[in-house]
DNA sequence: CGTCTGGTTGATACGACTCAAATTTGGTGG
DNA sequence: CCACCAAATTTGAGTCGTATCAACCAGACG
């Protein structure tokens, strides 16, 4: 899908990063444009699996980019239960913007242990002000989030278990593709069948029998922590996938970025 | 909850719209902030009920601001089902930016006779680069929309049918209340029972029960388009609802604009 | 090697769906 | 003002998808 990848997850000057890999699936950037996406993700700290980044009640601080590893927000209730409202992969961006919240209403939870970069608001605004392209396209990307979590909505909407499954792996598959860590069906898989329940709105138990199922059918193989999705048009047929959301399609990304 | 409110929908020069109520949510607005809004709802345009605003694959031209009406994002799928992603109600702003995405992922239908400005990209542009204290209103309303998906990401995978009616009935409430449409747990209500189960992701047949159960218990009445939550601490409970993710305590809501 | 986390299996229960029909409401035209 | 029609709501009976509860198993790790 593109370029030159860092599977590291630092950004160096020479290798393209989960992020600019993604933004470029938007537009092109500039040398300087990616120099200064790499300038603004030099404070990088390290968070071990299964702790939280930031938590509910929190007052934001900091924009976060990932750049190893995978994390994801989640939102609690009262009773316990969990739901996974949007799962991280290297490249995204959480919360651009944020800190003009008071409180977070969500936290974000490394799955994995996780690289992320921690942006100030400074430099932030110091990037948009002075990087018009890149600024048009976190805006894109600010849509694509939004977009995706219509999607989800749409999810747990209205799709079957079975449906809803494949289409959250279609999902995660074809993100991680266009950041380079994924290709020919394969991928690194880290959610645990629990993760999957709660992004999904099932039960460990349920989750389970259905990812039997797709297997049973020759759609998909996942075992320890890799993902291999057999045939991508059956699953995109079963899970009524429509990549539009997405939004890869943008005339901008044949733009050339010197002009 | 807030100032004078022009319930017919139009912006006057000495009434507050809806969209000013709401934006005061969050911060307050000088004279001229809202002169500029009300400038730039100048363009009106009419759509009756049960029609589009704009629909999945068009072309996003214009920003649209909701005057007066009820509407709906909703998404379908290829077997017909459909999911109302998030309703709006006047002085909702939808799909700010939009038009940096070459199509649209979901359509915009109208639930009641519609009243909505439609708003050039330049126009925005204009607004923003002039008013800078709307502009960050702005952005606090594009994180609200966001936190408000993920909520219902929540309300879909982890409530049940009675505790996410519950939710969404509360939800539509407060956000009525704070554009000046809803008072004493009272307020117009022209969701069909056939979109509420668009929305909640259940059946017709299932909500009908599961309203009747609601009245049963005394928490609402619902008739003739008029909703009453009759007792809304305990349908807060029910519903574990947790109002932060509408962020209207914000800090900016006691400053004075004229600073 | 024992412990732990994650995955798997079986039996049973229940919440929500389906289908079908009746009833009420709201709007329209004669 | 009534008759009529379509849309929305309500009811009943039967079914199914997913949850629940409770074991059991396998690999990873210290």
């Amino acid at each position: 899908m593109s370029v030159l990848t860092d599977v590291s997850g630092t950004i160096g000057p020479d290798r393209a990063s989960a992020v600019t890999s993604k933004l470029e699936a938007f537009t092109r950037l500039s040398g300087e444009d990616r120099a200064a996406l790499t300038q603004v993700g030099r404070n990088v700290r390290i968070i071990e699996a299964r702790r939280d980044l930031i938590s509910e009640g929190d007052r934001p601080r900091f924009v976060h980019l990932m750049l190893d590893g995978w994390a994801c927000r989640y939102k609690q209730l009262p009773d316990g239960k969990r739901q996974i409202v949007s799962p991280f992969v290297p490249g995204d961006f959480c919360d651009l913007n944020v800190y003009i919240l008071k409180y977070m209403d969500h936290s974000i939870g490394a799955i994995t242990r996780l690289k992320v970069a921690t942006i100030t608001p400074e430099e932030m605004n110091a990037l948009t002000d002075e990087r018009p392209r890149i600024t048009q396209a976190l805006w894109w990307n600010e849509l694509v989030t939004a977009a995706v979590q219509r999607e989800w909505t749409l999810n747990l909407g209205q799709r079957t278990a079975y449906e809803r499954l494949a289409h959250l792996l279609i999902e995660l598959y074809i993100r991680l593709e266009t950041v380079g860590r994924a290709q020919n069906g394969r991928c690194d898989f880290p959610l645990t069948q629990n993760d999957l329940a709660d992004a999904t709105g099932l039960t460990a138990v349920h989750v389970n029998r259905t990812l039997q199922e797709l297997r049973r059918d020759g759609l998909i193989e996942l075992d320890r922590r890799q993902l291999h999705i057999r045939d991508l048009n059956r699953m995109i047929d079963t899970a009524m996938f429509n990549p539009n959301y997405l939004h890869l399609d943008h005339e901008g990304r044949h733009l050339d970025a010197n002009e």
